[in-house]
RNA sequence: GCGCCCGUAGCUCAGCCGGAUAGAGCAUCGGACUUCGAAUCCGAGGGCCGGGGGUUCGAAUCCCUCCGGGCGCGCCA
């Protein structure tokens, strides 16, 4: 807000240089308006000059004084220009303008720092996306908590978000789910049973099995392999729902493989790519040329068996989302996909889709450190965490943040040592306590009488403590750290801005009082808390977390 | 062997399009509750940003190379 005011300024000034003959124009849009690093430093600066002088061979600080000299001691935003260094242009700004985000934080509350970059435009994130075969892991639950909070991110800049979950019940996978459950319930009746080798070996197909016999005995004894297929899934999706209900994830569609295949569309993509000459026969497989589109060997499309090969359906279903009219596409993957990727992109483009439309997220595994050690788990043997037992371990607010807190390329290590604790080093009530704290100064306030002016009415202008200028710079800052964490898929950059912003506060709390006996300074202070509130409440829910009034 | 990701404080990690003196949390040590909530604060120590080259006014950031770790490299998904 404040830095775009000044950023108009500095653009006019390069602008009025370019017309009057102090350089030329090449250096637009090169330069930008900074919060230097250090104090001493003014409140922003600029590397114009710098940039400037290495397109034209000159001296930075010539033209960092024809910059400076730009702005008149009157000026009413800045109180000082200064030239630093190799030739930054750093800006002191006059202590009032701060204070000056105030009114409209309190004016726009909830929908403070939501902003309308995205203009409606249609995009998928499609996540999670996990075929009923068992209940989620931890590894699911960081694409569930990832996907969903992009998602919520995407929101709050304008975007016309759907939130997709794509699935397969059909397939190997599957018919195995199902062999493994008739397995687990003629064992269960002491009847003759063959568990197929690589069958899911969880507890959980047991349990399933246990149902079906309560519901009929051995009246299933004679039932196929798709009938216990059938079942098993049902009851998985089931889990699986509930689960994310549970930690707050929701979707708008739901969408089967298996409608590819219903409306030809499976069938289609090969056609078309045939017609382009793009598609070749041999070993009796169907073979799409991906060298023809950077990839280092060709794909086999349709197995010599005639049924698809996974990436198929997947360049198929992709296809469609385009039909759909998304213009942006996300998938939140597991590194484990990585293979996948290319070979997808490459039959898009193929097909004459923009594949820069479609962005993929890989996120990389969840390890859990438990008791200062990392638990093993396989999914083979089923000795796997699951994203239920951590939610009924730390609680929902805990289990996201902590998800949240890595960039989704690092892999994080879930410390289930650190997450259970109730206190201190916990930074998920850290966060959460400053806001707790700020409704408790509101509290106080009101059973004490005091009221809180309307922002406008107050005297902001006495916010000039040192901490308090940090603080509302901080949150001046948070529209474009929000618009930042939604378009480059960063949601943890909104944790750490709330990390940020609590620390401050909580040193701020220690050293001031907000409610004193100076009526006009309480009057503002207030009106500060306010803004501080609604700030640190509006990251916390756009992350999908909750902002206690009281812990 | 090839592809992608990672390597920053004892541990876990930030550091966006290259910027001026390297950051946080946890852990460790030492302090602060008759005061709006101590789930808090203040202070201290701790670093050849994996190694080596290169690009340039300037590199943790970009390029090359090597080392170490993860994930892939199927007519599995």
């Amino acid at each position: 807000m404040i830095k775009s005011q000044l950023k108009e300024r500095v653009d006019a000034c390069f602008a009025r240089g370019v017309r009057e003959g102090l350089w030329s124009a090449e250096a637009a849009g090169r330069y930008v308006l900074e919060v230097p690093r250090h104090e001493g430093q003014g409140d922003f600066s600029t590397n114009l000059a710098l940039v400037v002088a290495g397109l034209e061979k000159r001296k930075p600080r010539d033209i960092a004084a024809q910059l400076a000299a730009m702005f008149s001691p009157e000026d009413e935003l800045v109180v000082r220009v200064e030239i630093a260094g190799p030739g930054f242009v750093n800006f002191f700004l006059r202590d009032r303008v701060w204070s000056s985000v105030i009114p409209p934080v309190c004016a726009q509350g909830d929908r403070f720092g939501l902003e309308n970059v995205g203009a409606g435009m249609k995009v998928m994130v499609e996540f999670v996306s996990a075929n009923p075969t068992g209940p989620l892991s931890i590894g699911h639950g960081r694409n569930a908590i990832l996907g969903d909070a992009i998602a919520r991110l995407l929101e709050a800049v304008g975007y016309d978000v759907t939130r997709e979950y794509y699935f397969n019940d059909a397939g190997r996978q599957m018919r195995v789910l199902g062999e493994s459950t008739r397995a687990r319930y003629l064992e269960l009746l002491g009847l003759e049973s063959n568990f197929p080798e690589d069958g899911y070996q969880g507890e959980y197909i047991y349990d399933i099995a246990r149902s079906l016999i309560e519901e009929a005995g051995d009246g299933f004894r004679d039932a196929d392999v798709v009938f216990f297929k059938d079942r098993a899934q049902a009851a998985i999706f089931d889990n699986i729902n509930t689960t994310l209900r549970n930690i707050d994830v929701r979707f708008d569609t739901y969408f089967n493989e298996h409608t590819l295949y219903e409306k030809g569309l499976v069938d289609q993509v090969v056609a078309d790519l045939r017609e382009k000459d793009l598609v070749y026969e041999k070993d009796g497989a169907t073979w799409f040329r991906s060298t023809q589109f950077g990839q280092d060997q060709d794909r086999v499309i349709i197995k010599s068996s005639g049924e698809p090969t996974y990436r198929l359906p997947d360049i198929a279903y992709h296809r469609e989302k385009f039909r759909r009219g998304f213009e942006w596409m996300i998938d939140i993957f597991g590194s484990d996909h990585i293979a996948t990727v290319p070979d997808v992109l490459a039959g898009i483009r193929a097909l004459g889709c923009d594949d820069a439309k479609v962005k993929v997220i890989l996120h990389q595994f969840v390890t859990l450190l438990k008791d200062g050690r990392q638990v093993k788990m396989s999914t083979r043997k089923a000795t796997f965490i699951t994203v239920d037992e951590l939610l009924e371990d730390v609680g929902p607010d805990v289990l996201r943040f902590f998800y949240l807190m890595r960039k989704s390329d690092s892999q994080l290590e879930f410390d289930l040592d650190l997450a259970r604790k109730q206190s201190q080093e916990n930074p998920v009530y850290y966060v959460q306590y400053a806001h707790a704290r700020l409704c408790s100064i509101e509290r106080q306030a009101r059973e004490n009488g005091v009221v809180t002016p309307p922002a406008e009415a107050a005297s902001l202008e006495l916010l000039k403590e040192p901490e308090e200028c940090v603080l509302l710079k901080t949150v001046a800052e948070y529209p474009s750290m929000i618009f930042g964490a939604a378009v480059d898929l960063a949601p943890h950059r909104v944790i750490f801005y709330l990390m940020n912003l609590a620390g401050l506060f909580h040193s701020y709390y220690n050293k001031h009082k907000v409610i004193t006996d100076d009526a006009r300074l309480t009057g503002a202070r207030l009106c500060f808390c306010r803004a501080l509130k609604t700030v640190l409440g509006n990251g916390l829910r756009v992350l999908g977390l909750r902002a206690p009034e009281t812990m």
